[in-house]
DNA sequence: AAAAAAC
């Protein structure tokens, strides 16, 4: 049994000292490696997977047990006592019979059972409530729709029609109700059309553009992919993310929703060997995850068309703009072989609308619907912002503090997970190694580090193992990692978007969390959108803080969130300015909601209901 | 200026 964080946090600091003398992660000689949550290929078990193309035929007895023991440990005995029925592979083209022999029946065939690790988790964690998500936070969150023939939103998953396999997963997953976000989104997706959205991920995010693929591709028409190459592959959905973590998040959750359905998720993400993809992605994939430069890969070696591609999601579409991504995001999708607008159906999700994503949505979508659904709680009710004064040269020590103190108030002297973000990677170095002497189980996730370091880091921040983990803004949107209790901005960003984005990293799914910042002079350019920010959510504004922000002469511009990014932020369709002659905006919007400033205009705060609710910004 | 992302 893999040591608990608790039990390392009560350990002697002495040891983790000892262990941390291995540079870059102090924890590792303390902990097992958590139970990795590698891939391992499901869907292949007893019923041969009918939906690959014929290449996969090729590919291989060759990995058909490289992770059995991984597979055994955590999943001893066959789980395939579940009704099967319902969609069956009557849906699915042939090829039962393809694949006969003893591999892909063996036990590294099985599909390891994607609940499990969240299970443990919920044991060390301790925790006993069912659904694991304050429901109440989510009722006043407000939406707006526009677009033409917009269908109703559900208020029940029953409501929807997205098949037994896809209920009994949902249920595994202990949704009871939908968010707001799914509530409306599954709808608009299941009715073909085309959606530009706005929300958080720790909203339901995934599981609104999941649904309706797994759905889509399970009642679909079975269709016979063509054999173009021995090894090219054809998946009928692809989810494209900035980046690789958040692209392993959504894959995991993806499996968990296709569980035991007939539908094949796998992801693809630079830094982590190509072949080892590759071999999944032989043995067949309905679903592609991936980061765009390792896709742009296979893309060019051919190991990958998108030729059948129905549904395509863009996640984090701003983020992957910022990053530099639209030449690759534009090649993927208009430049390879994949259905254009309308053929296919496609998702867009964006934390804020600038002109770049606008062009971007009317050149990717068709017909769309506008979807903009206020954060979840907003960093109002259930993160507790504090900012303290802390010159450079005292950050560490403070740290200590705090962490000392955190530990003191813990139940049984647990550490609570804590995400330190700093502004460099070799500042990120530093200050692990540093918490590391000091007695503080931590590690890092950055840039500079390995994928499998990477991956290893989060896992055990995830698990508890190491509780502390110092990040750079890798680690900053997007990320869903139940029960961190505090995240400290040891270095502040200077723009407020990444502020908003990082402490968006606790009080997730309706928890609450808390949020310390640390302000020197250095800072005086967040100093104003800070105060701003924290006011509107009801939080208590220092007057050393109001003072900095007075004198701050920023009243606009990159330090302060455009327009855009607010919730409110409309249907660009509706405004004038954004008419790019004979370009298809003509769909008026059937939403109240006013318009009124232009995209580029950098716009106060709080637009929706006069409350600190401001935007969906993940 | 820093960060992220393919080999």
């Amino acid at each position: 049994m893999r040591t608990s964080w608790a039990d390392l946090a009560a350990s002697p600091a002495a040891e983790n000292v000892a262990a941390g003398s291995s540079a870059n992660n102090c924890s590792a000689g303390t902990t097992s490696a958590p139970g990795r949550s590698a891939y391992v290929p499901p869907h292949l078990r007893n019923r041969p997977a009918s939906s690959d193309p014929p290449a996969a035929a090729n590919s291989g007895p060759a990995v058909g047990n490289d992770r059995s023991g991984h597979v055994g440990s955590r999943w001893p005995g066959p789980k395939n006592d579940y009704n099967r029925s319902g969609y069956g592979g009557g849906s699915r083209g042939g090829g039962w019979g393809s694949r006969g022999g003893g591999w892909d029946r063996g036990r590294g065939d099985r599909e390891m059972n994607p609940f499990e690790d969240e299970d443990d988790t919920e044991q060390a964690f301790g925790e006993q409530e069912n659904t694991g998500i304050n429901f109440d936070a989510y009722e006043d969150i407000p939406v707006e729709t526009s677009g033409e023939n917009v269908p109703p939103p559900v208020n029940t998953f029953a409501e929807i029609d997205l098949g037994e396999a896809l209920n009994h997963n949902i249920r595994r997953c202990k949704y009871v109700k939908p968010t707001p976000v799914q509530r409306h989104a599954i709808p608009i997706s299941l009715a073909g059309r085309d959606l530009m959205a706005c929300a958080q991920t720790g909203s339901g995010k995934t599981a609104a553009f999941c649904f309706p693929i797994i759905s889509g591709i399970m009642k679909g028409q079975s269709v016979q992919r063509p054999a173009r190459g021995a090894r090219t592959v054809y998946p009928l959905a692809l989810i494209l993310s900035p980046t690789r973590e958040l692209s392993m998040q959504i894959h995991e959750e993806a499996r968990k929703f296709s569980y035991q359905t007939s539908v094949r998720v796998v992801v693809a993400y630079g830094g982590a060997p190509i072949n080892q993809q590759l071999r999944e992605l032989e043995r067949g994939v309905d679903i592609l995850v991936a980061t765009p430069g390792r896709l742009v890969d296979l893309l060019e070696r051919a190991k990958v068309s998108l030729q059948m591609i129905r549904y395509l999601a863009l996640d984090e579409a701003d983020r992957m703009l910022d990053m530099g991504f639209e030449p690759q995001i534009r090649k993927i999708v208009e430049q390879m072989d994949m259905p254009p607008p309308g053929v296919r159906q496609t998702m867009l999700f964006s934390a804020t609308f600038p002109r770049e994503i606008q062009r971007l949505a009317s050149d990717f979508l068709s017909s769309y619907i506008f979807l903009a659904v206020g954060r979840v709680g907003s960093s109002t009710d259930l993160i507790a912002q504090r900012v303290e004064f802390v010159h450079e040269s005292d950050k560490r020590s403070h740290l200590l503090d705090l962490l000392h103190a955190q530990r003191a108030n813990g139940v049984q002297g647990k550490q609570s997970l804590t995400l330190v973000f700093v502004e460099t990677k070799k500042g990120a170095d530093a200050l692990e190694n540093w918490l590391c002497h000091n007695g503080f189980p931590a590690t890092t996730i950055h840039g500079d580090r390995t994928q499998q370091e990477r991956e290893h880091a989060l896992r055990s921040f995830r698990s508890g193992n190491t509780p502390i983990l110092v990040a750079t803004d890798v680690a900053a949107r997007g990320l869903d990692i139940p029960h961190v209790a505090h995240v400290v901005n040891f270095d502040l960003p200077n723009d407020i978007d990444d502020y908003v984005h990082r402490i968006g990293r606790t009080g997730r799914a309706g928890k609450t969390g808390v949020a310390t910042a640390f302000f020197n002079e250095n800072n005086s350019s967040i100093a104003r959108s800070l105060a701003e920010l924290m006011q509107e959510s009801n939080q208590e504004v220092p007057d050393w803080l109001s003072r900095f922000a007075a004198r701050s002469s920023y009243s606009g511009g990159r330090n302060r969130r455009s327009g855009g990014g607010r919730f409110g932020s409309r249907d660009y369709r509706r405004d004038s300015t954004f008419n790019r002659g004979g370009s298809d905006y003509h769909s008026g919007g059937n939403t109240s909601s006013g318009g009124g400033y232009g995209g580029g205009v950098p716009g106060g705060y709080g637009g929706y209901g006069g409350s600190g609710v401001t935007s969906a910004w993940d």
